[in-house]
DNA sequence: TTCATGACCTC
DNA sequence: CCTTGTGTCATGAA
């Protein structure tokens, strides 16, 4: 037996926005809690809802009405999300300190590679990081452990919440088999329904598809993922430092002019890249379907005025609207092709 | 290289 | 009044 087996450990924050307001209103444990965005007063979509809530069918996503009408002693609360950075942030800081190759995946998601010999040093460590993390920040999390992101991640999915699953890997292919195909990372309903075309229900069911069956069904990239998925091989590395590509602000019209919505989002989105340059501007129209259509424009030069957000943005919505007249719903502005020109500032970990 | 679109993620 | 707000990546066409 090798010594010192390299694993990853996938660190999750357990329903982490609504878990938050727990800790800052000890009062609401117990009791069914949802964060929601709201749009208007009674409208909007749940973001984040604890395990109370959740036993009584409360479902991310959902519209605030139909979480009311079926919980009615639901507590509803607006996204605090400076607050929920702040504790992310404390969370990440530790886990930084304290090993050595950490990836911070999301706001409440970490990839951290360890060594253990065998199952009980992993189980050891994983309790250690729940511990450092409860420590740190009085949160609970649920710790996934595997010889890969995609092991870790599913040993983290299957155990949730307040869990701890070790997966070593000799047991990873069975792990894998004993899988429903959509507890499997990028796996989704579309995935799923095209899987279903060719006959596949089960992981065992899908092993029989070669590497050019999944290759022509889903395109290279994703056709080469999903094989070695099923085998529970995934070589994707930690990256300990990653940086954001674009950033996008969206809101929904409603009354609002969209012009000034535009100039409001553009403000925003200005706010946040503190200072970065941009060299891509883009918008995105979602109509009352929720069909979507998307305009990008590249400049000629590295941007860094609001004005010229603004005005680009604007540009490409009228443009948009020129070709497709119809009810717009919700207007999205993007900056992508980005250029890093100061060091971080506090607001990288406040939005 | 640019651009549009779509799948997926997750709270 | 059902359906928020972000972000990454891949593909395919021009």
């Amino acid at each position: 037996m090798i010594n010192h087996r390299k694993l990853i450990a996938l660190v999750d924050m357990d329903y982490f926005f609504a878990q938050c307001e727990e800790l800052k209103r000890p009062e609401l444990k117990g009791r069914p809690v949802a964060v929601c965005m709201f749009t208007a007063p009674e409208r909007g979509a749940i973001s984040s809802a604890n395990y109370v809530a959740r036993e009584l069918g409360v479902k991310v996503g959902m519209p605030v009405s139909i979480a009311k009408q079926q919980v009615n002693e639901l507590v509803t609360l607006p996204v605090d999300m400076s607050y929920y950075s702040s504790l992310s942030f404390k969370i990440m800081g530790a886990l930084i300190a304290k090993y050595k190759k950490v990836e911070v995946a999301s706001i409440d998601e970490a990839y951290v590679e360890i060594n253990a010999s065998n199952n009980k040093d992993a189980v050891g460590i994983g309790s250690a990081i729940k511990d450092l993390v409860l420590k740190e920040s009085g949160i609970i999390c649920t710790v996934g452990i595997g010889q890969n992101k995609l092991i870790a991640k599913m040993a983290c999915d299957s155990i949730k919440p307040n869990g701890l699953r070790v997966v070593m890997p000799e047991e990873s292919a069975e792990f894998i088999e004993k899988s429903s195909l959509n507890a499997i990372p990028y796996i989704g309903n579309k995935t799923i329904e095209r899987l279903g075309i060719l006959g596949c229900y089960t992981v065992n069911d899908a092993k029989k598809l070669t590497v050019e069956q999944l290759e022509k069904e889903f395109g290279n990239k994703k056709g080469i993922f999903i094989y070695n998925a099923l085998r529970g091989i995934d070589d994707r590395a930690i990256q300990t430092n990653r940086v954001r590509k674009e950033y996008e602000r969206f809101a929904t019209l409603g009354n609002n002019d969209p012009f000034n919505l535009i100039d409001e989002l553009s403000a925003s989105l200005f706010l946040r890249l503190s200072g970065m340059k941009f060299q891509e501007i883009g918008i995105i129209v979602i109509y009352e379907d929720m069909s979507v259509r998307t305009k990008a424009i590249t400049l000629k030069f590295l941007a860094s005025s609001v004005d010229v957000l603004k005005a680009e943005g604007k540009q490409l919505f009228r443009e948009i609207q020129a070709v497709d007249g119809r009810k717009v719903r919700r207007i999205g502005l993007r900056v992508s092709k980005l250029k890093q020109t100061n060091y971080l500032s506090l607001s990288d970990y406040t939005n």
